[in-house]
DNA sequence: TATGAATGAGTTTTCATTCAT
DNA sequence: CATGAATGAAAACTCATTCAT
């Protein structure tokens, strides 16, 4: 009865709002928040443009929305590496994880931090700052797990950790290797080896 | 006192186009190249808009103006640096030069790789390839240094310190917060200074 | 009575389209298609200028539109014509509907031809070709009425005939005179006439 | 003593002013009056593009030039044909340069005839007239040449053979094909000497 | 809600023409 | 006269947003 007609509809109410946040955070990632339009989003999340407005008043609310895909995909992840029993195996598992994109760091850099040097670079809206609570997220995280190990100033590791993601992604991205991230992932692995027990 | 109605007119010849390298510099590195309008470069370095096609002829161009302009900032630096004795301390000035920039890498970030970011989101122009231009003669200089420390792999390690630098501007930037370039300076001082001499 | 408020709203879809290739058919052919504006196509067809691109990309697509309706017109001109039962009454009928348009023609020329000088004048877009092509489509219906009526090379007879029509008509615009029309009308009349039936 | 500074200079007076006509009638040509810029003329003229305006003060002035220059061919070639002692023959070799120009005209059509038309769009101006002396120019040496003939009606036969030279280099143009010059010259050399002699 | 179409403000780019030297 | 540079008025094109069904 419902989706009598068929293709672009789906079952439940929502999901194209969902497909417009994927496809936000993916157009977004690959082509920047500035060169990507409306319709760029509306064309792969198969909606008519129109009809974007009813779910993201303002493309600066489709961009929100790229952000907190992002978001999620990271909540994702350390829930799924929060599993792991010890906390240096979850820090590795993540750097394991970077480096498992490397070929997509090379190409389009790391999703958020891209965005965030866009945003950053506006003074009105506030996307800004939600781009840095993204980050937030992941440095509270990693800090969390630093701070699990015992090891003291767990929030300067998680900094000089999630930086160092931050810097080789973009390095990636400048010279367009993904070697870079493998070189950088086994110094990363090495690094957490190396440190102290509690 | 001379040039007494103060606007567009310069002593001498080329001042102009130079003029609109600095502005266009600045100004995309505040804005993004996407966000910035030939008109506000223009406004900024004082020029009528229809006069800048006379020394650039495209957007591109002035974007491309802006790399070498920042390209030649860094020559200044490393040439001014290559007058000290030793390559550590060569090495240790380039980091207190990045850190004595810390507000505005809170602000705006580090200007190569922002740029470089933003521009690797493209396709055509191969503006992105000039950007990582850059930023590999950033890696030579500081390969060079490190071989001259006789450390081995001393590309591996100008990538490690690139990255780095590339990683703590944009947590600063992204975090709104210039003590990440200070923290992760001094960081990176300590680390210099452990390393073995040859 | 309907549509009181008289402007943009039409009835069936798709008219708005048809409206500005009529448009551009028009002021293409009164003031050539490097002289015309998309604003002068919009006010003729009474439509905002941004609307214009949402049913042609470029101001090419408009020029190519205006082709076609030319084309069109020539089309319906020989459909016409083709209810004649003798070839010989056909291009008679052709020949006089050039002289028909005399003053069109003293004031603007052959809408076909004046467009194909101004195209053959560029190398990129092949809208050249295109204008081309719509002169071929005269030159082979023709052909074929000089084939149906047993001519030896009718291929032959059929260039000269649309020459002379192409040739009447710069001339009648050059000289701003319409009776050029008139009199080479009447010289081709006569010479089918003197052509030997088959 | 003059030109001392060697190089763009020329001997005499005026030799910059005969260099911009010949390169106006040249592009001209070959680009349409409305896609050439002042800059275009210029530079094959080798003269500086402000030193134009000494020399034509506006655009309009070097596309007069150019239809001059082109006027100023047509004579150069009707002197030489007067030499001839046969008017038939005068008519036979212009009709033979006129086919010795096939690939120019497949090209870029008639110089005068082009520019006719791409003049006679304009209201402004009062080019169009003089493109239109140009061709009356031609038409009035063919006239006489019939009349000398003593061809009834020399004007209407100008006009024909006048218009045939128009619609078979617009033809050639619009199709690209140099061939139909050979065909359409090699019809109207038979029609000549079909002629009654006086 | 859904949708194609409409709107208008903004941006890059081009060029004839003018000006200062 | 000579010349590089300046100027400003178009013009094409883009797109976020809104509107009429």
């Amino acid at each position: 009865m419902t989706d009598s007609q068929g293709s672009t509809r789906s079952r439940t109410a929502g999901a194209k709002r969902q497909r417009l946040m994927r496809a936000a955070a993916e157009v977004v990632h690959r082509q920047g928040a500035e060169r990507t339009t409306i319709a760029d989003i509306a064309r792969v999340a198969d909606v008519p443009v129109g009809n974007v407005y009813y779910y993201f008043k303002t493309k600066d609310e489709l961009v929100a929305a790229a952000l907190s895909e992002h978001a999620r995909q990271l909540e994702l992840l350390t829930d799924h590496l929060d599993r792991l029993p010890d906390s240096r195996e979850r820090l590795k598992g993540l750097i394991e994880a970077w480096v498992g994109q490397r070929d997509l760091a090379a190409r389009y850099g790391c999703p958020t931090g891209t965005l965030a040097v866009e945003l950053d670079k506006r003074d009105e809206g506030g996307l800004d700052v939600e781009a840095g609570r993204v980050i937030r997220l992941l440095l509270t995280w990693v800090e969390h797990q630093f701070r699990e190990l015992g090891q003291p100033e767990p929030d300067g590791l998680a900094l000089t950790l999630v930086s160092a993601y931050q810097g080789m992604s973009l390095m990636a991205n400048a010279l367009r290797d993904p070697a870079v991230m493998d070189r950088e992932g086994a110094r990363l692995l090495a690094w957490l080896d190396s440190l102290e027990a509690a």
